[in-house]
DNA sequence: GATGAATGAGAGTTCATTCAT
DNA sequence: TATGAATGAACTCTCATTCAT
């Protein structure tokens, strides 16, 4: 029981780190069952199919991530708080969790339907609802005159934009800029430099 | 002769569009030689492996595309110049270069170092002076009190950020915010909004 | 268990045939399963390549003979039982081996090394060290007298060329003097002739 | 017209060359074109299939050479004078041609029909009166007591056996004994012992 | 639950051969 | 004659999936 348990748990985990490397056809079962130290036949003696454990990861890895974020997303009330926290929070957790972001980064691009039913399926009507009540919350924000952006989708694209891009590009950057990035001392000036934008830029 | 080129030619761009849909692991030589329309041989005739292939796509396609951004980065003078010009010509370039996009953003994540290569190949010496020269351009600006943002680093990021990341992530905005992203609507004010927002919140 | 040791050998066997009838270049894999009556990707499942089985064909092959030609080689001291018992133990062995000889002979003039290779692996030191000693015990019978041949090379090669010629050339010599070679009766007429030629011709 | 005569001879030279390295199967048309420094199509515009090239490359071979041995073979008269003249010819001719004693060594093997009518078809008749004339009259020299070994297949295999073997297994006996085979030096050393021991060995 | 062996449907690649010029 | 481009069949090898134990 207690060891099943362990397998399956290993397999999500191998599962996340080689999709979240290699993208959905470039991950091998092969390789899944190595590195979980399992027998291959296992994967799908408890996943049934490559698609449906990539599902599962996905799933599973969505599901542990998203209500640390809604929290802030919905309850925080004034639009100084809300540019406040969300870079923190963001950012935190993209650096912590790396591996998922690449992840749904990557598939998001070309397996969008199945990234958007894991969705659904692990925050369920929240899914639809969620995002409605923020941008609402942002539109009234703007009615009342505290932000200077008059649409509230674009509001939310420039606040992820800046909290996500560096850590999916990371590798572009690292490259391009001949800097490390994603450090302590680099994630502590991100922050900083992402509120202060956001703050100064969209705050009346 | 003409018909040479001419396969040559459509070969790269189905190969372009492929790699750009499915990534490198995904995509199938049998599909882009059908998209190509010729015999899948030919596509070892002309390139020899999928690799080769792929890593031709890329420099073909980064070739195609430096130097229209070099100008504005490298000759701009003003930062203000600099954060109204600059948004307008990225975004007007991803827009329509979607693929090329999709492509260069997937690979860099896993393949980073073909893709480093590629560019590398492609500008030359410029790879590693370029960035350098606008790291010290902004360096300046900040020291002659023209702009808030202390790191040049940063300052780069936050602009990219801007610029990019809506078109990556396209497929993930639409989902979750339920919104079509990328008519020509959409591009026109996630424009202005990025120029905003950085303009109000970078410059002093 | 059982099974696949069975598969191994099968295909090992398989594999003679068909190397041996038809050098490398010249199998087929796929002809080598059906042969074996396995799946095509048992194969590779097991020797990962056909480079890789074609070797271990050989070493196999090569390892299974060795011991029984080296014991005589080395362990007979006067001429005379050399040359009567060499022959019959040679021809002996290659008429109940012919797949392997043929193997071999073909591929070591196109392929030494690997040939070569599959030699010093399966019997070691010896490889080098055999040989010479043979060499020096022949030298020794000349400088007693007892052989008219004095050059210790000329012969081996004589013995070994005489041996193993009508073997190899099997299907040519039929071919030309219109005579079936290597049925029991053509054999031993074979043995003795070799044997006599070789007493007559260089013994003192 | 020379030029084509050039072509076609250049062709059949790099044919004779790549069949001899690397066997019907090994060899590849590309290869030949190269090395015949002419189009790969023209392979086809002359000689029609890789087929019928070989074919063509082993007549064209054989056809230079059967005249030469054919006089020794049927006009000498005594037996010494036969075990004295043909080591020379056969080892002299052997050497000067290892390329088509490759090819054919080689291929009797394993397409033995092919070389087979190669022949017939460069010698016509003679392909099987030759070897029996010369049959008879080493019957005959065995009725009047003039050599020892009374099978007179065996007779000529012992010759052949002796000249040709070193020349085709020269990578093996290279290997194996550590020496050079195939030098002046060697071919004098291998002619004088051929002929000794076959003289001493079977003459009365 | 767990394992090693087995399978079948492709995937990338090669190669003799043909076509258009 | 000569060439570079094109083709289709075949080949080696891979991989998700299943079977037997």
């Amino acid at each position: 029981m207690i060891r099943s348990k362990n397998t399956k748990e290993r397999i999500l985990n191998a599962g996340l780190k080689e999709f979240s490397f290699h993208g959905y056809a470039g991950t091998r079962m092969d390789k899944i069952s190595i590195r979980a130290k399992i027998n291959k036949a296992m994967l799908f003696y408890y996943f049934s199919s490559k698609e449906n454990l990539y599902h599962e990861v996905l799933t599973h890895a969505v599901r542990s991530i998203i209500p640390k974020i809604r929290n802030i997303i919905l309850l925080e009330q004034s639009p100084e708080g809300f540019l406040e926290k969300l870079p923190e929070v963001y950012i935190g957790f993209f650096t912590k969790n790396q591996d998922f972001v690449k992840m749904v980064a990557f598939d998001f691009v070309q397996k969008t339907d199945i990234v958007k039913a894991a969705f659904e399926q692990a925050i369920g009507k929240e899914f639809h609802q969620g995002p409605r009540l923020v941008l609402k919350k942002i539109e009234k924000w703007y009615e009342k005159g505290e932000i200077s952006e008059s649409d509230p989708l674009q509001f939310m694209i420039n606040i992820v934009s800046l909290c996500l891009f560096a850590f999916i590009a990371r590798p572009i950057l690292e490259a391009i800029f001949n800097q490390k990035i994603g450090d302590e001392q680099f994630i502590q000036k991100r922050i900083k430099s992402v509120i202060n934008l956001l703050k100064q830029g969209m705050l009346k």
